[in-house]
DNA sequence: GAAATTTGACCATT
DNA sequence: AATGGTCAAATTTC
């Protein structure tokens, strides 16, 4: 129907991030030489990366309903080391794409859900244990023991999925090998922060894990997130470290029903921040505001250690059901904007 | 007492 | 049958 709109909306969208990664690369350079703290600089680095994953999200995802494939450390068997390539071996990336192959099921909800994985290295030094605060509220609800790990795993999901149908989950694995890195994997966007919800987002889960508890945690997340319900963004002021700007976060394709979202629905229901005209979506904005101390960086198969004091997050890696960002080949040969560019989910309630 | 976690049972997939 | 993921009753924590 206005799949013209659509088509120019993405395509506006995407120039208008390549023009963004451009001018925060610029920034930067101009930053590099001075006296600009380094806080800055990562964040207008940030920046630019989260544009260019954003451009590369859309060029991505058009035109690829019937492809599959999925990125990341194998799940069932943790491994050996760190993986700073993002570059999965042939063995998992068929593991992967079979775990999306059968799309016929609309009962199997979960099934096509995006998923990423993050791994995330807790510095026990310091008393504060929240690496991984991705501003949401999860509750546990299994741990599993896993063949050839030595540590469990531990499944989480989103508080409000009664409340709010969020159908977010994420799920915890103890590194086997350094036990202070986490593998964090996330499976579907909330769709739980609904504007009236200002939903205060209290602990975070990887604590738990590791049993070191902080009562400044709190009151930190109390702070920020006053910060978040007044601040909608200022992100254009890169020299407010305070906060991480919003970054890009991964997009929720469909919600339950595998429905797509065409991005311009998103738009005209408000559901994007005013700073980016694009894919801000709830965990890129939350996870911005409530990680101040870290920069998380989800990327598409790029490895961006942010080495703060608290926590680093190790790798990142992305995939959706039907066109990940792969940490592979950004072979943009064929580009082909999907009118139903599915992006986002808006809340969905029956 | 409500909410969150734990944990064994159950279910789905391979 | 083995394994991973989820459920839900029991338990713990706030």
């Amino acid at each position: 129907m206005e799949s013209g709109l659509t088509l120019t909306w993405e395509y506006k969208t995407l120039v208008d991030e390549l023009i963004q990664g451009m001018e925060k690369a610029n920034q930067l350079r101009f930053h590099l030489g001075s006296t600009t703290p380094s806080e800055a600089r990562d964040l207008l680095l940030q920046r630019i990366l989260s544009s260019y994953e954003k451009a590369l999200m859309i060029l991505k995802w058009s035109g690829k309903e019937g492809e599959a494939r999925m990125v990341g450390p194998s799940s069932g068997a943790p491994e050996p080391s760190i993986s700073v390539d993002g570059s999965p071996t042939s063995e998992d990336f068929n593991k992967r794409f079979n775990d999306n192959h059968h799309e016929h099921t609309p009962t199997k909800k979960r099934k096509n859900q995006p998923t990423w994985t993050e791994q995330v290295r807790v510095n026990s030094n310091s008393g504060f244990e929240g690496p991984t605060d991705d501003g949401y509220s999860w509750r546990k609800y299994g741990q599993k023991d896993i063949l050839g790990a030595k540590y469990p795993r531990s499944y989480y999901r989103c508080t409000y999925r009664l409340l709010r149908s969020c159908w977010a989950t994420k799920q915890v694995q103890r590194s086997d090998d350094d036990p202070s890195v986490f593998e964090i994997t996330y499976k579907g966007s909330h769709t739980c922060n609904h504007p009236v919800s200002a939903v205060p987002p209290p602990p975070s889960p990887e604590k738990q894990e590791l049993k070191h508890n902080n009562s400044h945690n709190h009151q930190l997340n109390q702070t920020l997130l006053d910060l978040k319900s007044n601040l909608r963004v200022v992100t254009e002021n890169l020299d407010n470290k305070e906060m991480t700007p919003p970054q890009f976060s991964f997009p929720t394709t469909y919600d339950e029903e595998n429905h797509y979202f065409p991005i311009s629905s998103l738009i005209e229901e408000n559901q994007l921040s005013p700073y980016s005209p694009l894919l801000l979506s709830q965990e890129t904005s939350e996870s911005n505001y409530f990680s101040p101390v870290n920069y998380q960086m989800k990327s598409f198969g790029g490895v961006y250690n942010f080495q703060h004091s608290e926590c680093e997050i190790i790798s990142a890696h992305a995939s959706t059901t039907n066109s990940p960002i792969g940490g592979m080949e950004f072979s943009v040969d064929h580009v082909e904007l999907d009118p139903n560019f599915p992006f986002n989910t808006p809340e969905f309630f029956t």
